[in-house]
DNA sequence: TATTTGTTTTAGATTAACCTAAATACGAGG
DNA sequence: CCTCGTATTTAGGTTAATCTAAAACAAATA
């Protein structure tokens, strides 16, 4: 069996990959606290497990095999992030820690039942999605609040579960999944975002704004004359 | 904090000296499948953590810090075992490993909401008592069903949640926690007892025998003339 | 009391995961 | 096209937890 060790790199490759294009040695060694040169080593051992193909001073990538194991751990991460906030009433700022030490012990019998116990749920409490058992993910067409124009209108989807004191923010701001919002204005020089939750407005950062992901985005305008070809674009 | 491995000898330390009285470097190397000379190196570090007192070639004994961690993670394995069956669905012959890789990675928070969700229970699957929060143990004064004498009538107390093969067997006895049983006859040189549940009869050896504890023992003779005083005993 | 037997400890090695410091490679800008 | 700065790797060291083999000890037995 892998070390959990193991699993957090895959993890980190897998989640990096799909952020970035290109999984440097320095990614990996930010992302996971660690220095470049324990980076190097692992990327190594994994490689020789066939799990990630190392291409040295290139990057990394996952094989299938590495593919898999990570989609398995993160399914893990995110039924547990669940389970706990539906029925442990944890609140969804306390879940993430707590997830990140037992995604990687619990066993597939776990996995299933906990899973099972939710009526097999499609994502978690940030948004973020589920794997399916067989460990398929939906492509997601979100993108980040912070390139969403002046006037779109748009739904979080999700939003990077991180950060606890972050989420308690965004909770505080109704800034949740399936939250609709419309960017009023963006200030210049990456100065915060105006947005409207609701009938209240908020003005927020760009780096909070880059941890929220919204999808459905239509022009208003647009939405006015026809709503469902807006909505389908 | 502590490594998993210290819980896990801590733990070992706890059981052995409330089975035998000493604890010594062999035993500890077997209960835990490590070979002495890891024991002993182990207790060195523990004894510098005042987590145990070691006199060599003496034993360990636990120091008042070390049983509270001991029975720390002991009160987690129990919790576990207690809430997947009454909650994920579990076969108490299932809980044990499960329960033996989380106990040392849930937090204090999830220790207490999955207390509160069973409604701060006192024993476990098997019947182990689950040491309170402030980490009290009622002491037992349950025996080895091997050490009871023919004509005694008694009840199961608790089984060892070592062996799940074991477990599914006593279950198919129903030699489960609470249960009454009936000593009828002792085979000789170490031979197996005869015992009754309900109105069954089973032939069970020694060895299962000394894995099932008992208590509440009286005899049916005296019962038949006073139940209550020889309950009392 | 001397010896033997079994337990425990010491010595020394291994492995995984990390580190720092030094060397090397890549790629962007002059 | 060369050079320079940054990214990456290599070299070598540390710590925790384990092992085997050998030495030391304790306790029972002759």
């Amino acid at each position: 069996m892998l070390s959990q060790s193991m699993e957090d790199y895959l993890k980190a490759i897998y989640k990096l990959r799909h952020a970035d294009q290109r999984v440097s040695t320095n990614a990996i060694a930010e992302n996971l606290g660690v220095s470049p040169a324990s980076v190097t080593s692992m990327l190594k051992q994994l490689a020789s497990l066939e799990l990630i193909i190392h291409t040295p001073y290139q990057g990394a990538e996952l094989t299938d095999l590495g593919n898999r194991v990570a989609l398995e751990v993160i399914r893990h991460h995110r039924l547990i992030e669940l389970y706990l906030t539906e029925f442990l009433g944890y609140r969804w700022d306390q879940v993430h820690d707590e997830a990140e030490r037992l995604e990687h012990v619990i066993s597939e019998e776990m996995e299933d039942r906990m899973d099972q116990a939710l009526g097999r749920p499609t994502s978690d409490p940030h948004g973020d999605p589920i794997p399916s058992r067989d460990l398929v993910l939906p492509p997601s067409d979100a993108i980040m609040l912070s390139e969403l124009s002046p006037g779109q209108q748009a739904t979080i989807q999700r939003v990077s579960d991180r950060d606890s004191e972050m989420l308690r923010y965004l909770k505080r701001l109704e800034l949740v999944p399936s939250a609709q919002l419309i960017l009023i204005e963006k200030s210049p020089f990456s100065g915060p975002l105006l947005i409207q939750v609701g009938s209240v407005q908020h003005s927020i950062g760009l780096e909070l704004a880059s941890n929220i992901y919204v999808s459905n985005i239509h022009d208003p305008h647009a939405a006015l004359g026809d709503g469902a070809i807006a909505r389908a674009e």
